[in-house]
DNA sequence: CCAAAAGTGTTCTTTATACACCCATGT
DNA sequence: ACATGGGTGTATAAAGAACACTTTTGG
């Protein structure tokens, strides 16, 4: 058996793959997980870690699997960002793709770059390199879906640590938004949101040490559904 | 050539199909466009319109061209709603599909079974038949992209037609939040948001009959931005 | 003459915005 | 001692929620 093993169809059928546009948040920038590819085409370019769909998984597992082997980063995907279907966005043949958004804490993430990738790296999202294929389109689209998401979803949490504070969570913001808030009603809007419950401070008096916070989902149920009578 | 035609591949490939949601609205109810299908699998349940992906197109165009083949609908797809992928979500093997939102105004759609349809009908969402495949699963995270896109999206507009009433649009509004709004505060809102227009009235005052609006894109935009940051 | 549907208005409460001050730390 | 970063406060504006009245049409 050393030629080719070969797949036989009724009807034409394009290759599927996924890709995974995963996020980061160091404390000061909003990063993604790009690696450097080690194959053609695009040899060598910056793309987001993805790659074929297998016979006996979906596609958010596929997501989950490629992300693993790439980059040694083991998440599942958080949501779709969206298919992408370009006749000629690859040059070795028809490929649709999905993309997916994954969301991982800084504290609980190890890259390391393996299988078709040469180098693994994060970048600030508003320095990005080159990107292969139609990688730009999907990045545009995360972005989207990201601000969207930010103004009604616990998703900024999932980038946060545990436990986190509101200075740091107000750079996120500015980071999603590409503008700065004012930091007093930043602060004020949250807190009274309930979607934070503090955390006792230390018995040593820190002064002016940020106040350290964790999520509180109860609280943010709530909130999602008064403000956009979303259940 | 009598022989079917066959397709290889050195991969394994699932197959693509595509799946319309398509939405309409008729001044009471907000309705679903369904098939009955001629062909098993499924054969004679109901389905969103839909089918295979052919090689010459994106899937955004497979959805319009499948929804006119089957219904006779002829619009663009509104957005995706998302891919669905199931491993044993279609008895025929493996098959991945991508389904897509699409409005269309009542006045500007005709339906005529065609194709794969054995019949074509509107449905209210809240009275849908059993549906085919694992289209209750794209339903219901069509309902909830509904509900998100309405607080944030020139949506509704898509379904009203282009002069509209305020009553109209709030019945609307209580179809996809499926609860009721306060009839005046419903119409400040919108009134004050600046993305109507109202149609200067008919010389012959008409009493109580309702105002005519018309949607103004760049109020709408205005509006958005600065609410949700979003541009 | 009454019910149904549409327009408009007022008050109160809640959020959002704009802006100022104090305190602790590190240099 | 001063710049930095962090917490808190207040006054005004805008938006949301609750609620009542008037008009016209059709039966």
């Amino acid at each position: 058996m050393t030629e080719n093993k070969k797949y036989e169809y009724d009807y034409w059928r394009p290759a599927v793959t996924v890709d995974n546009v995963v996020l980061n948040f160091d404390g000061t920038h909003l990063r993604m997980l790009l690696i450097r590819r080690k194959n053609e085409p695009y040899k060598d370019q910056w793309a987001f870690p993805g790659g074929f769909l297998d016979e006996d998984e979906s596609l958010e597992e596929a997501a989950q699997r490629e992300l693993k082997e790439e980059t040694g980063v083991n998440k599942k995907p958080f949501i779709q960002i969206g298919s992408f279907s370009r006749v000629d966005r690859d040059p070795r043949g028809r490929t649709i793709t999905t993309a997916f958004l994954t969301l991982t804490r800084s504290n609980e993430t190890k890259i390391k770059a393996q299988d078709d990738a040469k180098e693994v790296s994060w970048f600030p999202v508003h320095n990005m390199p080159a990107l292969a294929f139609d990688h730009e389109e999907i990045f545009q689209k995360a972005k989207l879906i990201l601000k969207i998401l930010f103004n009604l979803s616990p998703i900024p949490f999932l980038l946060m640590n545990d436990l986190f504070t509101l200075p740091e969570m107000q750079r996120l913001y500015a980071e999603v938004y590409e503008h700065d808030f004012d930091r007093r009603n930043f602060q004020k809007k949250f807190i009274s949101s309930g979607m934070l419950a503090p955390v006792a401070h230390d018995s040593k008096e820190r002064g002016n040490a940020p106040t350290f916070y964790r999520f509180n989902q109860g609280g943010f149920y709530a909130y999602q559904k008064k403000k956009f009578h979303i259940g």
